[in-house]
DNA sequence: GGGGTCCAGAAGA
DNA sequence: TTCCATCTTCTGGACCCC
């Protein structure tokens, strides 16, 4: 056990200074959790499960579970994570038995970089964050809308999913994410009646609306982290409104709460107000619902050391219990074995986790969205054509999308779960930009015979299917009309895109897409006036393009027609010729009911149905990083955030080069397939 | 040693 | 009787082609 020196502890009250009652909070595992417990996703204590008779709940979803295929395949997975442990350890042995001075390197470097970070902290005083959180959301608005439900449990979902629950019902132990079905055996183990709410996104879309506008009055600048969650910069407004004090933070994320209340007729928020985004963060579920805390600075090393790592935006189940494994379970547990982690973890995680447990923010989030997806579940099927049709529904769904928000795409993914629970996925870049059905179909479908090819031959059948989902990823914007918030799409000036906007506008011809994201190359010299002038012509074959073998070549658009065709009522395009003075407004998605705040993307969800729909006749942290960014979508990986950096790294330390890991069909753009030219 | 893509998996709302 | 979502982002490692 390496006892490092961390940066030294300035006198911590481990106090958490909350403004309101203080919720117990400690971590409480151990004892005599039977060992599948950590299995389930809802075990943890979250806002309203204090009084919960955990063991009991636990009982009764493993005797639901036990015997599903769903169950199965958790148990599956999580003897593959057992594995990696146990790989972590020997790993951390052979460290404690290495040589002494290389293990006095390490911890040298380790007392550095504490206090590089401890320097960091200190030249970041002085900001102040707030995070607002609304209490159970949807089920707020539900139960707003009608009051007969306030007292009953109630869940946002349906036998098959709940999204979200009431308090009332949390106390019997119901949670989001949970299945429908169990939440409801467990009210009724207690002789209540769980209620199910089919939710409408719309009227969540609206509310999330209103919290923002009441919000933007403190911070023209807050950032929505999702329908229900903003974080506000409050140095400025506290500053200029004489309430840099701990009363007048009190007051603030007092009104603030209050105003959201006012505006929304009833739903309430919970709020912190911290020296930091992720500090707010947690701060604003302790106190939940309805409820409060402030953290002013001297307080904020006591309390982030007393914190449990899992209370970490970032750290999950999983991350979790890597950490146990090394017997770190607080934040201060993380400082103090900072060298532990450093031998275990790479680079990007270890400096992830020891920022978060002296509650320094990492980076923010990538602004711009960077894909489309859609996926469904169903009763498992081998149905071929049944399969067919229900991607070809997809790539519809998506394709409206797309064209609601002026996207073009050149990359899918195909997503399929088989009836065992495990997911396979299948990227299918695109010859050009599309943002039509056909297209994404097309691509679709070529995946899945490639899926069904690989996964099924002469002698064995394919798999049965319960979920097919799409991603369009790659993408670019349209220019030329208006976004769904009614704004005109203008790109910077001095990028590709700007070029390209601005060429549209002269030569009056379709809108050129181009890429999307932080692409802003300065246009310099003819050369690049070239390459870009053929960015957006796809006529070129793909033979340059990315992976000639494995890349779907959709047909070439013919400018006049396809715009003649595409003039359609109900889809108004986006890229009329010369449009630049927005004469189009944009389809009426329920984006645009409110005014015109831009609001951050909201995404068209579908709710889950209540349980298998149809018949065969669907984690801020803040990485660094590192010397290349990625662009676009490149999906991810590894298990777990951060953490699971630790295994992965031991695994293949040891059993290094095989072919073991996950994928049986390796990596790199090889896979190989005939491109089909559509038509 | 770069770049790049592909894929599994973690996380969070 | 059965019964476990949907959408998005990010990381890391495997593989590829230089
Ligand atoms: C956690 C979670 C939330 N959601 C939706 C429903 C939630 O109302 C909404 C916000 O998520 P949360 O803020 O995590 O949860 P909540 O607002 O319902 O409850 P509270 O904050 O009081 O603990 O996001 C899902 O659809 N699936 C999920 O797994
Ligand atoms: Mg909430």
């Amino acid at each position: 056990m390496a006892k490092e020196g961390a940066a030294e502890q300035p006198t911590s009250s481990r106090q958490p200074p909350s403004s309101t009652a203080a919720a117990d909070g400690g971590p409480l595992y151990g004892q005599a959790e039977k060992d599948y417990h950590h299995l389930f996703n809802f075990t943890n204590n979250k806002a309203g499960m204090d009084k919960v008779d955990r063991e009991k709940a636990n009982q009764t979803i493993y005797e639901m579970s036990k015997n599903s295929s769903y169950f199965k395949n958790e148990q599956r997975k999580d003897d593959n994570r057992k594995e990696d442990i146990d790989r972590m350890k020997a790993h951390l042995e052979a460290y404690r038995n290495s040589q002494p001075e290389m293990r006095l390197k390490a911890e040298q470097s380790v007392r550095g970089v504490l206090q590089r970070l401890e320097k960091e902290r200190e030249s970041k005083r002085g900001s102040w964050w707030c995070h607002v959180d609304m209490d159970m959301f949807y089920c707020a608005v539900e139960i707003r809308d009608d009051p007969s439900l306030k007292d009953k449990p109630v869940a946002v979902g349906g036998p098959g999913m709940i999204c979200t629950a009431n308090y009332v019902a949390r106390r019997y132990g119901v949670r989001a994410a949970m299945p429908g079905f169990i939440g409801k055996k467990l009210c009724a183990d207690q002789g209540a009646e769980l209620v199910f709410v089919g939710g409408n996104m719309q009227k969540y879309q609206a509310e999330s609306m209103t919290v923002r506008r009441v919000l933007s009055e403190f911070d023209p600048h807050l950032k929505m982290g999702s329908l229900d969650e903003a974080f506000l910069n409050l140095t400025d407004y506290l500053k200029e409104n004489d309430l840099d004090s701990h009363e007048g933070r009190v007051k603030v994320a007092t009104e603030i709460r209050e105003k959201i209340t006012e505006a929304t007729r009833g739903l309430t928020a919970s709020a912190g107000i911290a020296p930091g985004r992720m500090m707010a963060k947690i701060a604003s579920d302790f106190n939940k619902p309805n409820g409060q805390t402030i953290i002013e600075e001297r307080d904020a090393a006591g309390f982030m050391d007393s914190l449990s790592v899992r209370k970490i935006p970032g750290v999950g189940k999983v991350g979790e219990h890597k950490l146990e494994a090394l017997n770190i379970k607080t934040c201060r547990d993380i400082l103090d074995n900072a060298v532990l982690i450093t031998q275990a973890c790479s680079d990007k995680s270890t400096q992830f986790l020891l920022r978060a447990a002296m509650g320094i923010d990492g980076e923010g989030r990538a602004s711009e969205r960077k894909s489309f997806s859609c996926e469904r579940t169903f009763r498992a099927t081998q149905d071929r054509k049944f399969l067919e049709e229900k991607l070809r529904d997809i790539a519809e769904s998506l394709a409206e999308d797309l064209k609601s928000h002026f996207m073009r795409s050149r990359h899918i993914t195909l997503k399929v779960k088989t009836a065992d629970f495990k997911v396979k996925q299948l990227a299918m870049p695109l010859s050009r930009s599309t943002d039509e059905a056909d297209d994404i179909d097309a691509g679709a479908q070529r995946a899945f015979s490639k899926y069904i090819d690989t996964h099924g031959d002469d002698t064995k059948a394919p798999p049965a299917i319960r979920l097919l989902g799409i991603k369009c990823a790659n993408l670019t914007h349209v220019f030329g009309g208006t976004g769904p918030d009614g704004e005109e799409r203008e790109a910077p000036k001095g990028t590709i895109d700007y070029f390209l906007q601005q060429q549209q506008k002269q030569k009056g011809g379709k809108g050129k897409a181009s890429e999307v994201g932080d692409i802003s190359i300065e246009i310099e010299d003819d050369e690049q006036m070239d390459q870009i002038d053929q960015m957006g012509d796809n006529a070129d074959a793909p033979a340059g393009d990315d992976h000639p073998g494995n890349q779907l070549l959709l047909p070439d658009i013919i400018d006049l027609e396809e715009w003649e065709e595409d003039v359609d009522v109900n889809h108004p395009q986006p890229q009329p010729p010369s449009c630049s003075s927005s004469p189009c407004q944009p389809a009426p998605s329920s984006a645009s009911l409110q005014p015109s705040l831009p609001l951050p993307l909201p995404q068209k969800r579908q709710l889950p149905q209540s349980s298998a729909a149809a018949q065969p006749k669907q984690p801020a942290p803040k990485r660094g990083k590192k010397g290349g960014k990625r662009n676009q979508d490149a999906a991810t990986v590894c298990v777990s955030g951060p953490m699971d950096a630790l295994l992965k790294r031991m695994a293949d330390r040891k059993a290094a080069g095989g072919g073991g890991g996950g994928s049986s069909a390796a990596g790199g753009g090889g896979v190989d397939g005939e491109c089909i030219e559509l038509d």
